[in-house]
DNA sequence: AATTAACACAACCGCAACTCA
DNA sequence: GTGAGTTGCGGTTGTGTTAAT
């Protein structure tokens, strides 16, 4: 089949769109809709390719778009939903009322990523370098962000290998998944807006009352169990701590948190500090981890994320 | 004041999946 | 079932802005 041609193969226009483009393709979608985006710019008069006037309305244009920086709310669920899916970027912006797609990429590429790096985890694996431990003493020091990573990249593999062998197994009718068809039927993402992740957002708000009469640090700890509340503890922690304890609290942080302090003191405004600190809560994780994983199992209802017939037999299998 | 570097984000490209005749 | 056409997605690049020298 022949590919459609690019805009530039067209003569058509490129670069940045002017106010007086946007409002032509605003005006349009308005009265008709964008109908089919291949014949929308020939139709609205504008010298665009229709790629580019769908990716202009769905990342700038559209009246539903949320302006303005990323909330320590979303940041965390940016952080958590990248852990579980990876750079499944438009299905974290499905989780994100009123982000894009690029925007959440971008914000990732160019904030989150960088902190990752400065912790010394891998973006990617969200797992420290040093992970899998090779020696005695690689194992003894590996640490509660590493174990909580490994956790959940395991977790997102059993997944991935869960659903396509399911999908596999059932085709593209089946009664269990939304009835879109679409590859948004993730089981993640079900997981996400199911019972576990009311109660993940239920605890969310308990903890964080909790912290704010006890020591910040164990109480992260304790909260993070969850995989939750960096950027609520964090706000709480700011605002009730002197400079004397967000020194002791500081003490307490591993080497990892070490490079990063030193190595990110350029950019360490207000905001950028919060944040830094919020990604390590999130990272956290106590030393117990199989109990915390567990938490998924007591309530999932009639989803699994570990299904007993998911054994690691079978998952190499159906890999 | 001029230049350079770093940053943020809009836009483009190519591929894969999807739809439909 | 097949292939042309369309759409959506993720990676990457380009451009404007701000900060540092």
């Amino acid at each position: 089949m022949g590919r459609a041609p690019c805009c530039d193969k067209q003569g058509l226009k490129r670069g940045p769109w002017t106010p007086e483009e946007d409002e032509i393709l605003v005006d349009y979608i308005r009265k008709n809709g964008h109908g089919s985006w291949r014949s929308l710019p020939k139709l609205a008069g504008l010298l665009r390719c229709g790629k580019s006037c769908r990716l202009r309305w769905t990342n700038y244009l559209r009246p539903d778009i949320k302006r303005g920086p990323f909330t320590l709310e979303e940041e965390k669920t940016i952080i958590q939903l990248h852990g579980i899916m990876g750079n499944r970027w438009a299905s974290i912006a499905a989780q994100l009322p009123g982000r894009t797609d690029n925007e959440i990429k971008n914000f990732w590429n160019t904030h989150l990523k960088k902190r990752f790096r400065s912790l010394g985890i891998n973006p990617h694996t969200h797992t420290s370098p040093s992970s899998p431990a090779s020696s005695p003493m690689q194992k003894s020091s590996t640490s509660p962000s590493t174990r909580h990573m490994t956790q959940w990249e395991s977790a997102r593999l059993e997944a991935e290998a869960r659903l396509s062998r399911e999908s596999y197994r059932f085709g593209s009718s089946q009664s269990d998944l939304p009835t879109s068809g679409k590859p948004d039927s993730d089981y993640f993402l079900r997981m996400w807006n199911s019972e576990v992740g009311e109660s993940f957002r239920r605890f969310q708000v308990r903890e964080t009352s909790l912290i704010t009469c006890q020591s910040p640090y164990s109480q992260a700890s304790s909260s993070t169990k969850l995989g939750l509340t960096s950027g609520m503890i964090n706000t709480e922690v700011k605002k009730e701590s002197d400079q004397h304890e967000e020194i002791d609290f500081r003490s307490c942080r591993s080497d990892a948190e070490d490079v990063m302090a030193g190595s990110d003191s350029s950019s360490s405004n207000e905001l950028d500090d919060s944040s830094d600190l919020s990604l390590q809560l999130l990272l956290d994780f106590p030393s117990n981890c199989d109990e915390e994983m567990n938490f998924f199992q007591g309530h999932l209802g009639n989803f699994s994320l570990f299904p007993n017939v998911l054994t690691e037999n079978s998952l190499n299998s159906s890999l």
